[in-house]
DNA sequence: TTTTACCTGTTATTTTATTAACAAAAATTT
DNA sequence: AAATTTTTGTTAATAAAATAACAGGTAAAA
């Protein structure tokens, strides 16, 4: 028998994948698909089969044998357990180029998360309406994010915004916080944080550029004198 | 003594937390600050001091005993590790929001990683300048990075797009690219690719927001017969 | 009908990452 | 000058994540 919320005690590397493996299998049912291997999953995130099933064996969602999963049972296991059964209101502080991005990103997606407010400092920006959402004055944060009971904050404001707009956000009530900005804040016990930072990744992907060349120009010192034998 | 190359079996999280340790020591150097004990970088980052130190003893930084550590010094050695002396080319591919907001983030930023050239495919973008950085017709995408001897690529066109970009940037040689594009793309071996997709982490927040509701909710269900001993 | 190939589900093992424990040394206090 | 506090650097222990190994069952092939 399924235990009751046995899925809080998912690990939080599944939790991401369950996400991904979504929206893969979205994609996959509009393309007219209705089963699917563990092993097309982990080619398209580029992982193992293995995890695959045992991401899906923590979940306790079982495929047929030689045919493999469902695609719409397991989206809708999956769904079950990340979504939220009445939804999740979510709001974009700071409208510029990167929380546009995001708001261009979630809108249409096939989630119980829904963007119902964006904040800006900028005149011209407040009033507007971006891909049909509100943009509202920071000044209104607090009154807004109660009334209108928002759960989620994506904050995208710039790093020297970051620390007042977060306080403005906790001391609304807000319940978790999707940091985007370059530089780290801080949420008391109970907001859930997550710090999502673009340069962090940029500078890994370089690092290991860099790295993978010198380990080329070392490998071919080495080979030259005996002649090059590996490949 | 320092083995020489011993950065290349750096755990890959470490990589990462170096990046951010080197924007946070930037942020406290401009602070007037000298030195730096391993609890305040910890703070910064939310994580331990430990954690601090033995990221820097694998790079082989020694701080002064209740002194901490000096900050100029941290940097350069950080920077040695994970930059290329002679900087690394990158470009963006796709000028739209999220294409222009990771070109505002990073200028500027105190590394070896320059962005040198932008692309799309809308003809009111090709030609223009966006933050000093011309962008090209994605027609030109191959040529530009071989002429240009671009290195590293950010994909931040529209997930339909992803595939065949990604094909072009391969052919050209890239050797390594940032997914930023809502669907995974795939890199021949020899290519570095980093998936790093916003939907994931915001479904992740979400996720975690219905958990803590639900504990409570369980917690209250709970306490309440006891009279609420808990805090 | 038997054999083979294929694919799932699960346990065991290995690897990677984090945290704890503590020795040593310098500054500060008593 | 002895004792205490603070902070580093390192090794040991634990926890989390990924991978390997393999049993078992079903469809297809021989």
């Amino acid at each position: 028998m399924r235990i009751k919320n046995y899925y809080k005690n998912l690990p939080h590397k599944t939790i991401e994948r369950l996400s991904q493996y979504r929206r893969a299998l979205f994609i996959c049912l509009d393309n007219g698909k209705t089963h699917i291997f563990s092993h097309e999953i982990a080619q398209i995130q580029h992982i193992t089969p293995v995890q695959v099933r045992r991401d899906l064996m923590l979940i306790e969602y079982s495929g047929t044998l030689r045919k493999g999963y469902n695609i719409q049972d397991l989206i809708d296991v999956i769904s079950d357990i990340i979504d939220d059964k009445d939804g999740i209101k979510a709001a974009i502080i700071g409208m510029g180029n990167l929380g546009r991005a995001v708001l261009k990103y979630v809108r249409g997606k096939r989630n119980k998360l829904e963007i119902v407010a964006g904040f800006d400092s900028n005149p011209e920006k407040i009033g507007k309406t971006f891909e049909g959402i509100k943009c509202y004055s920071v000044e209104d944060l607090e009154d807004e994010i109660k009334k209108q009971n928002i759960k989620l904050g994506i904050l995208s404001v710039p790093g020297d915004k970051a620390k007042d707009t977060t306080q403005h956000l906790v001391n609304a009530g807000i319940k978790g916080i999707l940091n985007y900005s370059p530089k780290p804040v801080n949420v008391p016990d109970g907001v859930y944080l997550e710090e999502y930072d673009m340069i962090t990744t940029l500078e890994k992907v370089a690092f290991y550029i860099k790295m993978n060349e010198e380990m080329e120009k070392e490998a071919s010192k080495k080979d030259n004198p005996e002649k090059g034998k590996g490949r």
